[in-house]
DNA sequence: ATATTATATACATATGCACGAATGGGTATG
DNA sequence: CATACCCATTCGTGCATATGTATATAATAT
């Protein structure tokens, strides 16, 4: 499969999108994602494990935490996902993660210890 | 599933992406389409139904056959489109496509009778 | 009417994948 | 140690879908 079709089967479900495009926003770990998105710790581990299988996330760890940011090569891909952002208010569910995003009591729901830095 | 969602699904599978990106270049007939991609003339209509049920491509009968043209309304898709269209040699399967497309034997191939027009 | 070409659809099969539940492993802190 | 928290992975299940073969419908020509 060519890697257009591959990114958009990864980013043809809703949850991957999300997660990719709250990462064009900035580098977050796990459990700020998980609190973002209001979904179980296991579903967002599983799909950022995809994209990092296939390399469009890489990883980092921060003591206990993990630290998740994009990592897209491809021009044309790289400027969808920035067009996306960018037209963010005509998508109403990425609308909504980025005001999660902004709100530090609902991004940090689901990290009951004090972040690295 | 939300509208982003739903055309990435579409065009992650190769034989839709190919399709629509060779609808970017003009319309074409489902025997042209058949020719160009050199694929089965029921598989070419099976995708070619999806993508008008969900309004991403348009049909109009002429005589016997069958004209589909292309029916982007998202701004960032209808970009996203364009740019790959734009960036085709950086993709080999869609630059063959686009040569096909270009030499008449070929994309006449599964048209047995007279083009109307 | 009959044959031929163009396109669509039905059916059966196989594959892929998202999800929840449970488990396991790494990292801090007492 | 032992405990608590952060994260990853395994397993089973059910659903969606891509494809080939065969057939149906539609238009045209002889």
């Amino acid at each position: 499969m060519s890697y257009l079709t591959e990114f958009f089967k990864i980013v043809s479900d809703e949850t991957r999108l999300r997660i990719v495009i709250l990462l064009a926003q900035g580098d977050l770990y796990v459990c700020q994602i998980s609190g973002i998105l209001n979904l179980s710790q296991p579903k967002v581990s599983k799909h950022l494990s995809k994209l990092r299988d296939l390399n469009y996330v890489v990883d980092e760890r921060k003591e206990k935490y993990i630290l998740y940011s994009l990592n897209l090569k491809d021009d044309v891909i790289k400027k969808l996902v920035q067009n996306i952002a960018e037209n963010i208010e005509h998508y109403p569910v990425l609308s909504e993660d980025r005001k999660h995003l902004a709100d530090k009591q609902i991004h940090l729901s689901q990290c009951k210890t004090k972040l690295p830095g």
